[in-house]
DNA sequence: CGCCAAATTGAAAACGTGTTCACTTTTCGG
DNA sequence: CCGAAAAGTGAACACGTTTTCAATTTGGCG
């Protein structure tokens, strides 16, 4: 470790005011410029083994609770690490070990609301498990290519979450060739034409699926409810899965109710495009009753562009479903009805998946499944 | 590396109609199952350094570009290595050079509009300079505990930065002893009661100043333009730092211009505390001209009081004032004006300090300044 | 008290790299 | 063509752990 940077905001004033603290900082920080100076002294297994008198061995065993030691010698070698302020080196331990306890995730865009609380969610429940998130960008198109993909193996996570889609085949390839243990888990979230909720024949891998039938369901159920028979179809990035999955579920439960099918409207899942998209149904398109949106930011911008370019109002004249629940969707403007995807519950079987294939790699392969339900709000009704 | 996971969702009947590509990865996870039950035969420097006929240090030469090695020489080896796929252990590496990589960051809430920009900004940066980001989620009441200090220093990152506020000296210290370099950066916000700004009398660490006096002056003075005079400011985290300099910057800056000095409606610079406090200044205070809020979120929640539960028309009635020009603080519905902190000069000087750090850890302390300025939009004027 | 099994322990060998230090080869001026 | 300086190279060690294996201690039971 070499720095801690405090990007807080401070005030010169308030420095002066509490001297005694922040003297103390400032005699801290010279105090670590002499001892860089002098004795860069590492303190290591052999340092406490040392104090403790015992073995180095010892010293590792009692910092892995399955190894055999008697207790009383590990919770003395712990209290002397304690004092002492031993911390295992993570690079030596990974060295031979082969785990670093690290999990590599990939997404476009931080900021996007939707994927900064799925990075949240799954930050706390890594770190609860002692892991850590190892965080990496993608362009922001979903594409996730071969430099990244080989950045982030240099790492060596010992596992890798994709918050991104389109990964090209070869590099998959390139990727497995390594012999790099690898589980790809599919979702699927259509009610396929035959009625029954499909499955895959085989189960090659763990998998979580998100039943995203149930709460469009509602949705639509709802709309057709208020007498919708128009709906258009706000679009996410033509190259999402995701995007390609709400589509066609949406288009099978309209048509499942006689529905005539749904007008698509080109997005890519941001405000800005939910807005100018809007826009053009409504002044060059034919408009419609509803606009289903593929996610809650795009429905944002559709709503905005209907409230105050079209002037319309919400619900009276077009209603309006998101698709997420993002926080900001219970904001006093927006005050979207939307579908919601139980985040918590994804988040924890991904995480239940990562630890159960990391410990057991040969496991048999299993599946969870995560619900979705309409949250009424007052884009509806 | 153990495991790709794939959350992108998916569909059925996708997966059946783009069958050859489907069918490739499943065969792919076949291959590797199989290699994974047979040989788990590493590629190591030794591989390369065997199938290009030299020694191990030259392979491990030809990754650094530093060191010395026949140009011809190195070529060949990383062609050969390219084709073995072959990439220098990170681990090991970070055994021997005391180097990982890694950049810590510490963040209370992911979610957050602004600290997600500035995770995604930084992590970009990062990336670019062949680092990576390792994410840490503190509590969200701003405190970083010892536990989780701990936690993280046992992933040996290369510097730490820490996005919250009030580490506890005790724990400060602690960290410290344990001979790890470590520079703090204290931001200087106000001008100070003298009318000059301040500077550090020493320069002992390098340090970032975010100056955010400039764009706050502007906002002030286009409100008194406007003839306000009650400007009420809605506060963030008590104990947070930023709340503390904006506090002061801007009753220094009223104070300048003859104006009673604010009412402080309290906050947490979250959406519904925003809301929430001024709902209680408009029902049960004395209401107010315009309302200064400590970051953009929260007047979101300002605003949304003001128009619908307050009835008052912004910016009629009351302007609105936000801080951080987070990427919402466009969007139709909220259209706010705010100052804007430089977040990509912000966070490029963050990287640039930290690489000439991690150079030469002996450098002479230097200090970056970040200007502000106030974006116009709808909430004034 | 004595014996065998079980529990506990320490020495030493990995793990995969960077780096020092001699040694060899090349370069270049004369 | 010679010598010296420069450049390039490889063997061996160090980095801080975990883990194997053999040795030692402990405990139970007759």
């Amino acid at each position: 470790m070499r720095g801690i940077i405090r990007t807080g905001l401070d005030h010169l004033s308030l420095v002066r005011k509490d001297n005694s603290e922040h003297d103390f900082s400032f005699s801290q920080v010279e105090r670590l410029t002499n001892k860089l100076n002098q004795t860069p002294q590492r303190i290591t297994a052999e340092t406490v083994a040392e104090a403790a008198k015992v073995s180095r061995a010892a010293v590792s065993r009692a910092f892995n609770p399955d190894a055999p030691l008697k207790p009383e010698k590990r919770a003395s070698i712990l209290r002397i690490a304690e004092e002492l302020g031993y911390v295992p080196d993570r690079a030596a331990r990974a060295l031979v070990t082969r785990r670093t306890h690290l999990v590599g995730v990939i997404v476009p865009d931080v900021c996007s609301p939707w994927e900064s609380q799925e990075i949240d969610a799954l930050t706390t429940a890594l770190q609860a498990e002692g892991f850590a998130t190892l965080l990496f960008k993608t362009r922001t198109d979903f594409s996730m290519d071969e430099t990244l993909l080989a950045y982030m193996r240099g790492f060596n996570p010992d596992s890798v979450i994709a918050f991104t889609e389109n990964v090209r085949p070869h590099v998959l390839t390139r990727y497995l060739d390594r012999a790099v243990p690898i589980y790809i888990n599919y979702l699927m979230d259509e009610e396929p034409a035959d009625g029954l909720r499909a499955r895959e024949p085989e189960a090659l891998y763990d998998r979580i699926d998100v039943d995203q039938w149930e709460g469009m369901e509602q949705a639509v159920a709802l709309l057709a409810g208020y007498g919708c028979r128009r709906i258009a179809y706000l679009s996410g990035k033509r190259d999402s899965l995701a995007e390609q999955a709400r589509r066609r579920t949406l288009a099978a439960l309209m048509a499942r109710r006689g529905l005539p099918p749904p007008t698509i409207i080109p997005g890519d899942f941001s405000y800005d495009a939910g807005h100018a998209g809007t826009l053009d149904l409504f002044r060059v398109g034919e408009g419609a009753d509803a606009i289903f949106a593929a996610n809650d930011e795009s429905a944002f911008g559709a709503l905005d562009a209907l409230r105050y370019e079209l002037k319309r109002r919400v619900p009276e004249d077009v209603k309006v479903v998101g698709f997420d629940d993002i926080s900001q969707s219970h904001w006093r403007s927006y005050n979207l009805t939307t579908v919601k995807v139980d985040l918590e519950a994804r988040i924890r079987a991904l995480v239940r998946l990562i630890l159960r294939r990391l410990k057991d790699p040969a496991a048999p392969a299993l599946s969870e499944t995560v619900r979705t339900r309409l949250v009424v709000r007052g884009t509806v009704g």
